[in-house]
DNA sequence: AGCACGCCGACT
DNA sequence: GTCGGCGTGCTC
């Protein structure tokens, strides 16, 4: 019980979920006539000097001895906005536990919206109804006004002027006369809701079984997994739909769908409109700050009936989730990095399990956590094996740069450039991938050999040629690109090594001054509408070439495109990365993907210097399958997730020895066992980030073993050095 | 996370 | 002699 009544009078205590990185829920009192809130509700209390918006938690759950109820300081006021439900405060306590991570900070991500928070915020709005008296001098403004307003609908004083074409005396006047009534109305206008089209899309049988699982499911109400798996072009997006349009059955459901941000396209909007009426509501970072005070409060409120997000859109407030569907379940950018570490696409099937609905992992290149599940049968799993239409999967090539490479300073090869050159006469598209930004990832000095690096990371600075700068990726530090080395002060010594999309950009206008170009990546598409504006523009033909990092991979299609050229297919294995052959695979897939979709055959080329290697020669031979399975008998040899667990520890600080003396202390105090192995500490693969230094160490055990209590026992054995800082990363990404 | 408290360098 | 740097610790 969360209210307690006090032999002393009529103050009672109720414990407080506040967002800060704390524990356990802090205790208050409740003091005066009205009832004590019930759990899930939210309250203003104050937090040392500050006040905070909390959640009024069940504090059984986190035992600690209690503080006396003379010590609690009073709440401040309960919050008017719709109260969490059970299923999201359990999802909170959870992530908590599973990340370990601070309850209050997971709190935090579900009331992000502090705008949304403090009240609803209203309007003066102005209408006209029977009966008004008129005004006694009925000028011609007054006239416009009255004639626009004789329709009864409700308008701010602003919107008046404007469709009138009068002033605002002239609405203050009439408003005063009593010709027209004000109103305080909300701000936020309920979003408009979806409407299936009576016609759907004609599915195919297997696209229709799949559906037909989906849609029962819903109706039925219910925690069920599903994997769809279905190769590029098979019309997964449709499958979900189905399920969407069902849900949509229940007035009062909602359904979330999570994409990859950059995922978050025009496309994909036009797909839902098209087949549902209106657009999503959409929540991702760059809504702005009106946007998610709607967003949240309509579906805090319940009215918001299809929410589109990226992966923190998992904490919002639903009120009745029936359906979640995460699409490119395998996409790395699920796994959040920063602040509170998580993986959206894990904590999304929890999320439905407490929620009690079913949830649809959807991938063309399923994860091998996904896969693993799905054998198991702890997922069911809908397959799509045919391509829509008459779209054939376009035909690989690898190109083996070691004998069939372009000359030393180049990087398109031969045959790739004479494949474009086809492609350019006979009017049709190429796309160039190569996913690094910037001109050159190396600035060298030949002279001296000194390498250009951050001061504040253990990372080479990028050279961005059109900025004439030298930019660190992982701080944004930059500067402008010298002239002389920095270290030997040689003049005209610097070299620039390896290519960007930049360079490969001025080869290709070296070697097709005639073609159409692009470059797409963050940095030349930085406008809301930009991504929009170059999609229109390859759609329209307006665009011969393009070249792109990896923003291009994701959930287009151009009918016209007919050759792909992978320039580095070797770059993403590079580093020891657990998941670097998986991932790369993916990728590849997904950039193969954007080949003859239309009803033209299309060509990947793919340059590698490792023809050889298991993740190309999947790609070439199209065996992906064969690939997955070999990298899941590994994985299962080594006992590595998902048929192990992993934890990694992130030892950092500003200095060196304190970090190597903490990874000591580790060390001498790791958890020993059956089947539990310590590796580090090490340095990380960025060993200097932002100017703190970082070690790793993980631990790996076997898939039944707590790992977070072996964890924090382990770290309550240790006291780490002065200024240094460890964070646990459970079922971490990066690997050493 | 914020915010204050506390102990060591360059300044009115 | 103080102002202020950010390391440390607490928030019911």
């Amino acid at each position: 019980m969360t209210a307690e009544s006090d032999d002393m009078g009529e103050a009672r205590r109720i414990s407080v979920m506040v967002p800060a990185p704390l524990d356990s829920p802090l205790d208050y009192l409740w003091a005066g006539d009205m009832p004590a809130p019930a759990p899930g509700h939210l309250v203003e209390v104050p937090l040392g000097k500050r006040r905070v918006i909390g959640g009024v938690w069940d504090g059984g759950r986190y035992k600690g001895r209690q503080v006396a109820l003379a010590k609690l300081k009073p709440a401040i006021r309960p919050v008017d906005a719709a109260p969490l439900d059970a299923a999201l405060m359990k999802l909170v306590d959870w992530v908590a536990a599973y990340t370990m991570s601070a309850p209050g900070m997971i709190l935090k991500m579900c009331l992000s919206v502090p705008e949304a928070l403090e009240g609803v915020p209203v309007r003066k709005h102005l209408f006209w109804r029977e009966g008004l008296s008129a005004p006694d001098k009925l000028t011609p403004a007054r006239k416009a006004v009255l004639t626009l307003m004789a329709d009864g609908i409700a308008r701010t004083p602003s919107e008046i002027g404007e469709l009138a074409g009068v002033s605002a005396a002239v609405i203050k006047g009439l408003e005063e006369q009593g010709a027209l009534v004000a109103e305080m109305r909300p701000v936020d206008q309920p979003f408009a809701v979806p409407m299936p089209k009576a016609e759907g899309p004609v599915l195919g049988r297997e696209q229709q079984t799949a559906a037909d699982s989906i849609s029962a499911a819903v109706a039925a109400k219910d925690f069920a997994p599903f994997l769809l798996d279905g190769i590029t072009g098979s019309g997964k997006t449709e499958v979900y739909f189905e399920g969407v349009v069902e849900a949509l059955k229940d007035p009062t459901a909602q359904i979330l769908v999570l994409l990859p941000e950059i995922a978050l396209t025009a496309q994909w909007f036009d797909r839902f409109a098209d087949r549902f009426g209106v657009e999503p509501v959409v929540w991702h970072s760059d809504i702005g700050q009106a946007g998610r005070r709607r967003a949240w409060g309509e579906i805090a409120a319940g009215r918001a009936r299809v929410v589109v997000g990226a992966r923190s859109a998992l904490f919002l407030p639903f009120r009745n989730l029936r359906l979640i569907i995460v699409d490119e379940e395998h996409d790395p950018s699920y796994k959040q990095e920063e602040g509170v570490i998580y993986h959206a696409r894990d904590m999304a099937v929890v999320r439905a399990k407490f929620e009690a609905c079913p949830l649809v992992l959807a991938s063309a290149t399923p994860s091998m956590e996904s896969r693993v599940n799905a054998k198991a049968g702890r997922y069911k799993e809908l397959r799509l094996t045919e391509r829509h239409g008459a779209a054939e999967l376009p035909a690989m090539r690898v190109i083996d740069m070691r004998h069939e490479g372009p000359a030393s300073g180049e990087w398109i090869a031969p045959m790739l450039a004479s494949a474009i050159e086809d492609r350019l006469g006979r009017g049709e598209q190429s796309m160039l991938f190569l996913n690094r930004r910037g001109y050159a990832p190396l600035t060298l000095c030949r002279t001296c050999g000194h390498r250009i690096e951050c001061p504040a990371c253990s990372a080479w600075l990028v050279e961005h040629r059109s900025e004439r700068r030298l930019v660190c990726h992982h701080c944004g530090h930059s500067m402008r690109t010298p002239d002389n080395c920095p270290e030997c002060d040689d003049t005209g010594s610097l070299v620039p090594c390896g290519p960007g999309v930049e360079r490969l950009q001025e080869e290709v206008t070296a070697r097709f001054p005639t073609a159409r170009l692009a470059v797409m990546t963050s940095d030349t598409l930085t406008r809301p509408g930009d991504m929009a504006r170059m999609v229109a523009m390859i759609e329209s033909g307006a665009l011969d070439i393009v070249i792109g990092t990896q923003i291009v991979t994701k959930g287009y299609h151009f009918p016209n495109l007919t050759c792909v050229g992978v320039i580095d297919a070797d770059l993403g294995l590079r580093g020891g990365d657990l998941r670097a052959g998986e991932r790369t695979w993916q990728q590849l897939v997904q950039v193969a993907g954007r080949a003859g979709r239309g009803d033209k055959p299309g060509t990947v080329f793919l340059q590698s210097y490792d023809p050889a290697h298991p993740v190309v020669a999947a790609i070439a031979t199209g065996d992906g399958e064969a690939f997955m399975e070999a990298e899941e008998a590994e994985r299962s040899r080594f006992h590595m997730p998902p048929f192990g667990r992993l934890a990694a520890l992130v030892i950092s600080g500003p200095d060196l020895a304190a970090v190597v003396e903490t990874g000591r202390r580790l060390a001498r105090a790791a958890p020993q066992g059956d089947g539990i192995h310590v590796l580090g500490p090490a340095p990380a693969p960025l060993a200097r980030l932002r100017g703190l230094h970082r070690h790793r160490m993980l631990v790996q055990t076997g898939r039944d073993t707590l790992i977070q209590d072996l964890v924090a026992g382990w770290l309550g054995r240790v006291k780490p050095a002065s200024a240094v800082k460890i964070r646990v990363d459970i079922d971490p990404y990066s690997f050493m």
